[in-house]
DNA sequence: GCGTGTTAGTAACACGTGTTAGTAGGAGTA
DNA sequence: TACTCCTACTAACACGTGTTACTAACACGC
């Protein structure tokens, strides 16, 4: 049943040649001499018996495994309800074609980071990771630096000198609600995309801020909370909004994501969004434009950050450290539509 | 810079032994004597210099990569979109982590398909491989089992008889139908997830049928329609629906990310759900049950499917082909939300 | 002393490839 | 003939591990 593997030994013999001839010929090795007719029988010989050279083996011996991984930091329930990692994927998949390497998505699960950072790194399953949206305490860190694994972040992190692709998330987070306040909104909520260890989230929390004392707008800190990525906690942080007791017409939700469970709550207090309240999200996730109504949103370019941080991490594969532009910010775009109107 | 790897070899030197030895005692070898200060002395060391075996190394002794490829066969635009990735991932990754599993997402371009699966699976770098909604062609099919790695597929597939898991779509798509009939509505429209290519959709197109026959109401084949997938496609097929002029008061859209962009058209051509029109989705995605109104659904369990699919391919690996349940089907779950309204 | 077992290991091969150093054979030159 | 150069290869090592077959040393019973 189970057929027998075809090695570069076995086209060797059916050409009568040595094995080493074989490799040389299939990998086109430059500056070598075999003759033309030895070259097609080889090459024919292949094909014929259907070779493919075994990829462990490869990799044992040029020390490359073709591999790069994306390593998720999430829980498993934030993994699921991700709306944004079928864009990375993507991203990385079409990148990674291009340069015939695979993707391995692993998963390191808060607890234990340190361990597992350094076992898949030291295990050399990959040649070098991306780390997505990373949350790393010291020690996993020190770890990560210890193990030397070229590695790159999508998402930047105060405290390290890791290379990183990432957008401007305070800019980013200014531009939002300055189009909130150019429309005339002066009480102005703000429920940041994650809890503050991501870094993200304190930087589009300080962006939001930036845009208030631009405008010499008071900024209320009660206004002001962090959601956990999924709708769910939208939700519950919107309630706590209302729940304060305190008053506002807009609110800039830093995901969409996130804005999706938060308009839930609004709706079913009886507010109406954008007659009530207006809203702005972030990310341009897909659901956004077919939102009723329809999102305004800042738009994460996700696709071409995951294939800015798979083409970085291929440089740094290649050339070692020595990778001149070590961080890549990327742009981001105002997307107007109707969820949010002049007070 | 560069740290050099530390091989079995390393720890061997180091506590005066043999490199068999070493192996013996970290892969607790049943059935063999090794005192146990000389035990002590390996774990020590090799705990102390930080020694990780070679991953690539062991895959090629053992035949086993400990490593299973998730291959997705959809254009890049559908992964991008795909509300469901994000579960599968995570169901894959959690069963997948009990059991010391890496995943590799492969992408197989629709063009170049069979040559694809061939090279992915002779290279040796999976030891099985997962096969998401599958579309396959006749040579697909046939390189695929003419390579024999053991292949699961999630979503069954006509014609083939590989192992699958996946929900019995006629009888959900009937479930959620006659939820429609017994809201009273009797002109019924359908849209299907996807091309008729993907099983999936002619099946759930199907249940629609059935449940239409079973309650003697005519069956409108201008109300059914198949999408691609995506809100967008969503979008567009509703609009022709309505274009048709054909009289309908409620739709069952066999996917969630459809219904999204189905309601959408519905919105902007005046349409109220569920006062006009009642819509039940199927999925039951993340977003589903913060929608406006919370869509009614038929909730599939993504997750359960990816766990199983994986526990299934790694039984599948471990005994060979005498895996005596080929097939899991679990069920679905019909949801009810607010946006099926009695006639 | 001798045969038999047991203990605690080790030497050597296999996995399939990439690569370096070397070589047989022929042609050209003095 | 003797030396050099070129062509077209090949032998052999390295990568780091798992595993099988073997052995040295020692104890035990008679």
């Amino acid at each position: 049943m189970q057929r027998k593997r075809v090695t570069s030994k076995d086209v060797a013999e059916k050409v009568g040649v040595s094995r080493t001839t074989v490799s040389l010929v299939l990998n086109n090795v430059q500056g070598i001499q075999i003759s033309p007719e030895t070259r097609k029988k080889v090459i024919d010989a292949a094909k014929e018996l259907g070779y493919v050279p075994d990829a462990t083996a490869q990799a044992l011996v040029s020390r490359r495994t073709k591999a790069i991984g994306l390593v998720l930091t999430r829980s498993q329930h934030h993994i699921a309800t991700d709306a944004f990692l079928p864009k990375i994927i993507s991203g990385l998949l079409s990148t990674a074609k291009k340069h015939n390497i695979r993707i391995l998505v692993d998963w390191v699960e808060t607890e234990h980071q340190e361990s597992a950072y350094f076992e898949l790194a030291r295990a050399k399953r990959i040649d070098g990771m991306i780390l997505s949206t990373p949350r790393l305490n010291d020690n996993a860190l020190k770890a990560l630096e210890s193990v030397d694994i070229p590695t790159v972040m999508m998402g930047s992190i105060s405290g390290s000198n890791l290379p990183f692709v990432d957008v401007d998330n305070v800019k980013a987070a200014e531009k939002a609600t300055s189009y909130l306040i150019e429309l005339g909104h002066q009480d102005i909520a703000c429920i940041s995309n994650a809890p503050p260890e991501y870094t993200a989230a304190p930087e589009r929390a300080e962006g939001f801020r930036n845009a208030l004392s631009k405008a010499n707008l008071p900024i209320n800190e009660n206004l002001i909370c962090y959601a956990d990525f999924d709708p769910e906690s939208g939700y519950d942080r919107m309630n706590s909004l209302l729940q304060t007791g305190e008053k506002f017409t807009a609110v800039f939700v830093a995901s969409d994501n996130v804005a999706i469970g938060a308009k839930a709550a609004l709706r079913e207090t009886g507010r109406h969004v954008p007659d009530d309240i207006s809203l702005i999200g972030f990310d341009d996730i897909p659901w956004a434009r077919y939102s009723d109504p329809p999102l305004t949103t800042i738009k994460l370019p996700a696709e071409a950050l995951a294939q800015n941080a798979c083409t970085l991490l291929l440089e740094f594969i290649q050339h070692g450290s020595h990778v001149n532009n070590k961080q890549i910010i990327l742009d981001t775009e105002l997307i107007v539509r109707k969820s949010c109107k002049p007070l």
